[in-house]
DNA sequence: CTGTTAGCGCGTTCAA
DNA sequence: TTGAACGCGCTAACAG
């Protein structure tokens, strides 16, 4: 994406100002709250270490009076759990690995709150990190995650190295995949098929009318999404009775400008194309963008589709039919999967959480 | 935001289905690399624990074969390094704590990357939770990232609650905050000022002739960014000899829709209004949809500039004018600031990273 | 309800 | 270059 020829920069500040050094720069502040330990505090309560532990974690087990002095010291000494040793003691983490394709992505980021927000309400944390879409990056991220000892790991991926696999499956804790409903899933899986997904949307375009509908997607041969979701697009294609021609099948690089492009590019060599269906990212947007510019009637020229719901097209010129996919959904439902099988419980294996078509005005 | 009232739903897939549980699902499943530790890799490798260590962390203070035999007894027992156990037995973290406002607004995810990046490159993870814009919720984090014993912690904030600043002070770690510049640092700062880019917007505004320019941002009275930005803004009318008209600031909640709404209300309200400066979130966005639905020329009848630069403000029709912030470049630079603290470096404690203005069609 | 004892798995520090 | 003892700060299990 570079910056339009017809932009002009103002640099207006431009600067790193070290501002004067603080007097105590180089780290020598006081750790008063930092060394006290839990034997610290007992001994400012006049009690034993674990009657400390106790009316922390356990406040029941101690009586009303003894807690509160506890209370009182800890706050006196300002101490802090440390929750290093107490996972080393207890062989019990309360962190949980989250390891998506794209931190910047949106989308992903739906996903990642629904989580956090689940697990926070049972005092767990996440530890987060991004695959840049590459499985080695992942197997050395499943690496790094499994030494923190993390009590869970999600994965929005469902396509993993051989040795990443073996890693999870020896670490004996509940893994989950989701972004795509896998063939042969790890250990749980929480999603929506891309493949039906995509064929639900072809078919509906079908179903309007539209004959030559063209497919934009990622590029195929490393996202296993947006494989499914050409195959869904093919399924549809035959099962509408529509034939395909390869030159309304087209896969772009991710971003707003590479969705014009291909729009532009589509118009051109097959001006018969009557709708585009934009399986992935913001392409569907930049389109948009380029029919407004070269004066494109949608869905009078040109109808488009995309595949994620993302708020700027909900509220675009024209309006644009989407597909609206449980991401937020599938964040918490997995992070209570992950919750339910640490209790204990016999969590679903395999979920499957669909979708919506939202007609609007772009087709 | 609702659904616009011309849409109709098709519900195409709607259900869960617990596949056939899995033979294993209760979890039982053999921890043949969970349970191996240490001394089992030496067993294995007939030497001791502590050359085990060696070959690991310092492989240098090893001699050759000694490794070869340690890191094939590794991969034999399928061994992960405990993490927890180092950190807890050598009193040294390598996890970095970061919070964010919200996970999902992508302006955020953008320095998070940053973040994350920098940190990877040194061996160092990311432990990433949402305040959701609540000082209580950020001061409950900061305790329970400091009970993890983070070796660091970055917030995307200016503005705490005094218990979370003592705890900060108290921990003896690196703190780095951003998301503005601060008046009183907890330890350093990273960041642009908000009040220098809208004063340098709204006088860029003032400098291509507008005469009648109005502000919109969010909640000044609880977000520290905006009512910072409003005060540049203020600013800058004053030294461009404009008048402040209280019905040209205006406050509007996060969101597309929201932007769209205060477009309209200030071309009804005010209509001898030229310009708009829009001062957060994705409101210039909703701002120009509104525009194109109501035929309203940019910049012909009314100019649009936005606070952030996102990618789809590049693209519209027309592109708009904006700030450019160094959001990827505060998060490497946070990073790195902590990083440098850590070894022992006289970190940089403040650094204003400045901002560019960038102009577009829209102004 | 409270205290005591014995580790969790590893790194530090020394000695060999 | 390698090994042995000790302890990091806390929790589990049991005793009182």
């Amino acid at each position: 994406m570079k910056t339009p020829s017809n932009t002009s920069r103002q640099r207006v500040i431009r600067d790193e100002k070290d501002a004067s050094a603080r007097a105590d720069a180089g780290g020598k502040r006081r750790p008063s709250g930092q060394g006290v330990r839990m034997i610290d505090v007992a001994d400012a309560a006049g009690v034993s270490l674990m009657t400390v532990s106790r009316a922390l974690r356990q406040p029941d087990l101690v009586s009303a009076e003894t807690r509160k002095i506890v209370l009182d010291a800890v706050r006196k000494t300002g101490y802090v759990t440390n929750s290093v040793a107490a996972t080393l003691a207890s062989n019990r983490s309360n962190v949980v690995g989250l390891i998506v394709p794209s931190i910047q992505n949106s989308l992903y980021a739906e996903t990642t709150k629904g989580i956090a927000d689940v697990l926070r309400a049972s005092g767990l944390h996440l530890i987060l990190a991004d695959s840049g879409n590459s499985l080695e990056e992942e197997e050395a991220l499943v690496g790094t995650m499994l030494s923190q000892r993390v009590c869970g790991l999600i994965l929005h991926n469902t396509d993993h190295t051989a040795r990443a696999v073996t890693s999870m499956e020896n670490a004996g804790i509940p893994i989950i995949e989701t972004g795509d409903i896998p063939a042969d899933p790890i250990d749980m899986a929480v999603s929506y098929s891309n493949a039906e997904a995509s064929s639900a949307m072809t078919l509906h375009l079908a179903r309007r009318g539209y004959k030559r509908i063209a497919f934009v997607s990622l590029d195929t041969k490393t996202n296993r999404r947006a494989s499914e979701r050409l195959r869904g697009y093919l399924a549809a294609l035959k099962s509408a009775g529509l034939r395909k021609d390869p030159r309304l099948i087209r896969e772009a690089a991710p971003g707003i400008a590479s969705g014009a492009e291909v729009m532009s590019q589509l118009m051109k060599v097959t001006p018969a194309v009557d709708a585009i269906f934009f399986a992935g990212d913001v392409l569907a947007l930049g389109a948009l963008f380029e029919a407004q510019r070269q004066g494109w009637k949608i869905p009078g020229r040109i109808a488009i589709a995309s595949f994620d719901d993302l708020p700027v097209l909900q509220h675009s010129v024209p309006r644009v039919t989407c597909l609206r996919l449980p991401r937020l959904d599938v964040g918490r439902r997995s992070a209570q999967a992950l919750l339910d099988r640490l209790q204990g419980l016999d969590a679903p294996v395999h979920l499957n959480l669909g979708f919506e078509i939202i007609q609007r005005e772009s087709t």
